[in-house]
DNA sequence: TTCCTTGCAAACACTTTGCAAGGCC
DNA sequence: GGCCTTGCAAAGTGTTTGCAAGGAA
């Protein structure tokens, strides 16, 4: 029996296929890795998890193909405002609200959010093709946590 | 009689002095200059400006000079998910529409994004301090050009 | 005169590229 | 076997830092 995680991946290594990309062990490696850790990561943490399995895999090569993933449209490359890039499995449309205590990135599907890119295209006369929607504050623990800590 | 720019740049002086910042040629040149473009900028093009004026202005002292003012909180350092930064400078709290033709940046200070920001708090329960929101397209000039040269 | 600021160059962090060796199909 | 991919090291970018010299108060 397969888990969603195999087969995400398996579709993921077709559709590269069919793109002329040859399947390679590190290629195959690094898409597993990505698919397993939730929906968001960054190069660094990328890194680590696939060092831990295949050490002497190199920098430039976890590079080029999290770049070809995007480049095919199946990851996304998200702007945080870190040093660092963050990416994404790519979905619907969606903004994100980041901790700034834990940063835990929570993920805003909201109508709301729908609503606003529709009313603001609207209003300034512009066609939206992509967005970037950063929230940065406290995630509702983390301010639990601070309130008995200024209790204290 | 004193222009808007003087007077926001005399204002901005007198703020870093009262913050125990000296006042030199370069700092009030790189604050004139700033003030000078228009609402936002990035180091590249603040460099050229001042280069122009004061060519053995040094990157170091740009770079230094424009984290002072983001740390003053006079200017607000933008996530626009390019290589470099950009800058703005601060005011009250907005979103940016990019145009990807044209690189304008429109600002969007529409009351939507004030309801959005709080019903996104309200339904995941988390207090914002702070966002980012880019949406990135095309202008209705470029795409009335777009318009005209397919059909050419 | 005392301390802060500057210019310069070197260091930095992250990412990309050139190239020979190795692996896929 | 031919071509694509890899690892390595070197180059690139944008930004920051250490330090001696210069300038503000």
């Amino acid at each position: 029996m397969k888990s969603v995680q195999e087969k995400r991946v398996f579709q993921i290594e077709n559709r590269l296929k069919k793109q002329g990309c040859s399947m390679t062990n590190q290629r195959r490696l690094i898409i597993d890795e990505i698919m397993r850790n939730g929906s968001h990561f960054d190069i660094e943490s990328l890194m680590a998890a696939i060092r831990m399995r295949e050490p002497k895999t190199a920098r430039a090569t976890v590079y080029r193909t999290v770049k070809i993933l995007a480049d095919a449209g199946m990851i996304k490359k998200e702007i945080l405002g870190d040093t660092h890039s963050h990416y994404e499995i790519a979905g619907r449309d969606h903004g994100h609200f980041i901790c700034t205590l834990c940063g835990r990135i929570i993920e805003l599907g909201c109508p709301t959010l729908t609503g606003f890119l529709a009313s603001a295209a609207e209003s300034h006369n512009f066609t939206v093709d992509r967005h970037s929607i950063e929230l940065f504050g406290r995630c509702g623990e983390c301010e639990r946590k601070r309130g008995m800590e200024e209790a204290a």
